[in-house]
DNA sequence: GTCTATAGTATGATAGAC
DNA sequence: GTCTATCATACTATAGAC
């Protein structure tokens, strides 16, 4: 593996960090740099179209993680409850136990949604197609699935920004436990 | 009424717009000026401190609108139920239906959070004391009354943040359709 | 692939006339 | 109380050496 490749890796995780923490306009090529610690025209380098390249490489290295921590355990082996544990579990890494900041808004606020437009729709869509299978896996009827599915997304990130809010992450890990009982009935 | 105060009181509430659809960051002076319809000078008249007491005072304005349209409600006559009804009324509008964007998100991005420190924490520990306090006046215990408190704002946070993602206002709205159940059992 | 240097623009903020 | 004109700074982005 050459050394470009994960330079530019670890560039990305690094930027995708500021972009989450920041939002689009909060994000300054200084910080970006910084975070990186590549030069403003190493940046420009691995990314010629400017922070809006920053921003698409942080979409996709998100929609990554999320494939892979996230929809990838529900899609797997095992009886449903098993696997949506397994998701839930990479729901926590992927908020960091419930310090990062909500995807879904961040993305609709300001530029951000003129940077990566449908990303955040895209991203919830895909989740709650796949909430909705493990239900539909548990026994339960394909309405009652999707209702369930929805219902899930909701109570995560609500808790999401209660916790984020209240500086107190036991919401999100609730709304996390409860996850297999909305599902799948804890079957 | 002196033209004086409305002026000033017109271009809170459009300072407010701005900020809630940009964010700190995104809402530059040129922005504010133009919605609020005052040159960058006049904006400092107001506001000595520039931008920072602008997010301020377009915080306290939300704080007031909070207070007068979803816990001054909850606080008022008639049954719980009713009481919850008209809160959920004042919660649609004050986020527009299910438009505009979640306000603990907001300030919690980037450098709101400092510009308004805990905002978002007082407002929402605000609210669920009210609902606390309506699901007691429902005849629920103490302890149930706080978890289903809490329980109701996850799911009108959670339901805004999707409607927005999915640019369809209906989770938002069955969210607040389910308040009364929530908080009071339907009593 | 990274650097220094810098262009060009937008930003937040001020001064002073009216 | 609002304006025009302007400041200093930070921003995104580019040029060109190594």
């Amino acid at each position: 593996m050459p050394a470009t490749k994960s330079s530019r890796e670890d560039a990305v995780a690094a930027i995708t960090a500021v972009f989450r923490e920041f939002g689009y306009d909060g994000a300054s090529l200084s910080r970006l740099s910084e975070a990186s610690g590549l030069g403003r025209s190493s940046l420009y380098h691995h990314f010629p179209n400017g922070k809006e390249d920053m921003a698409a490489a942080a979409v996709a290295h998100l929609a990554g993680l999320a494939t892979d921590g996230i929809l990838a355990p529900l899609d797997g082996e095992g009886d449903a409850t098993a696997r949506v544990k397994a998701a839930a579990a990479g729901i926590s890494k992927f908020y960091d136990g419930g310090r990062a900041n909500c995807l879904a808004n961040l993305l609709s606020i300001g530029e951000a949604a003129t940077a990566a437009p449908g990303a955040a729709k895209s991203l919830i869509s895909a989740l709650e197609n796949a909430f909705e299978q493990v239900a539909v896996d548990a026994g339960f009827a394909q309405k009652e699935a999707r209702i369930r599915a929805e219902q899930a997304i909701v109570e995560i990130e609500g808790a999401l920004v209660v916790s984020r809010a209240a500086g107190n992450n036991a919401p999100f890990q609730r709304a996390l436990g409860r996850l297999p009982e909305i599902l799948t009935g804890g079957k």
